[in-house]
DNA sequence: AATTTAGACAACCGCAGGAGA
DNA sequence: CTCTCCTGCGGTTGTCTAAAT
């Protein structure tokens, strides 16, 4: 099995079949696809890099607000403080609270003196993203779990490709065949990098 | 200009829980 | 009921790059 970083080839692989399969099976993907990773890695690596709905490049201010206020709520539990901040995923906020607290704990250090207001920031009174949240509500959580919207960003009209031809059918086709050639067009996605190298089918 | 350091991002690992056989 | 396989989560480590010295 191979490891480490993935090539722009792997990615164009794994978006074709995800947006063949759906983001579920993914041992099934792995093998299907020819990718010499495991399952797993190709879950994280669509999860955390290739899915479409994702945002990119620093945190804005409200985010880290969120972060801040949902980590003093919830804790540890990334994958659901994900879920608040919409294109953002577990691994890229824990990854930044990792650094945050680096540096907070530098600071810490620095001082020496254990006043410490900053820690206590999070459930400040001027802390009101999560009030107007109302907890549960916000808009966009449920967007991750819909598919079609998922696929509709990735792969725009081509979508329709995919609508008429239910999941079930194709899974039952899948396990007839062990090998699946993987041809249909898929439209570059804006914002994935990938996309910005390569094109066209991703055959093998 | 070269080297060091810090921050950001990507990826792997181990574990736990759920589903199906 | 239990065993196995798959998936998802959280922790951790590795890599790359920009800023600082």
């Amino acid at each position: 099995m191979r490891k480490g970083p993935w090539t722009e080839q792997e990615d164009m692989q794994l978006v074709c079949y995800v947006g063949l399969f759906g983001e579920r099976r993914w041992d099934f993907i792995a093998k299907v696809s020819g990718l010499n990773r495991t399952g797993k890695s190709c879950r994280l690596r669509w999860v955390n890099y290739l899915h479409p709905g994702l945002k990119r490049g620093r945190m804005t201010p409200q985010e880290e607000q969120l972060v801040l206020e949902l980590h003093a709520r919830w804790g540890n539990r990334w994958s659901r403080i994900a879920l608040k901040l919409p294109g953002r995923t577990d691994n890229e906020i824990k990854n930044y609270w990792r650094t945050h607290m680096r540096k907070k704990a530098q600071e810490r250090k620095k001082k020496s003196s254990p006043s410490s207001s900053s820690s206590s920031s999070s459930s400040s009174s001027s802390l009101s993203c999560l009030s107007s949240l109302g907890e549960p509500p916000l808009e966009v959580e449920n967007k991750r779990s819909e598919p079609s919207s998922l696929m509709t960003a990735a792969f725009g009209e081509n979508i329709g490709v995919m609508k008429g031809y239910p999941m079930d059918q194709i899974w039952n086709e899948i396990d007839t065949s062990d090998q699946v050639t993987c041809n249909i067009p898929f439209p570059p996605i804006p914002n994935s990098p990938v996309w910005e190298y390569t094109s066209g089918s991703c055959g093998r």
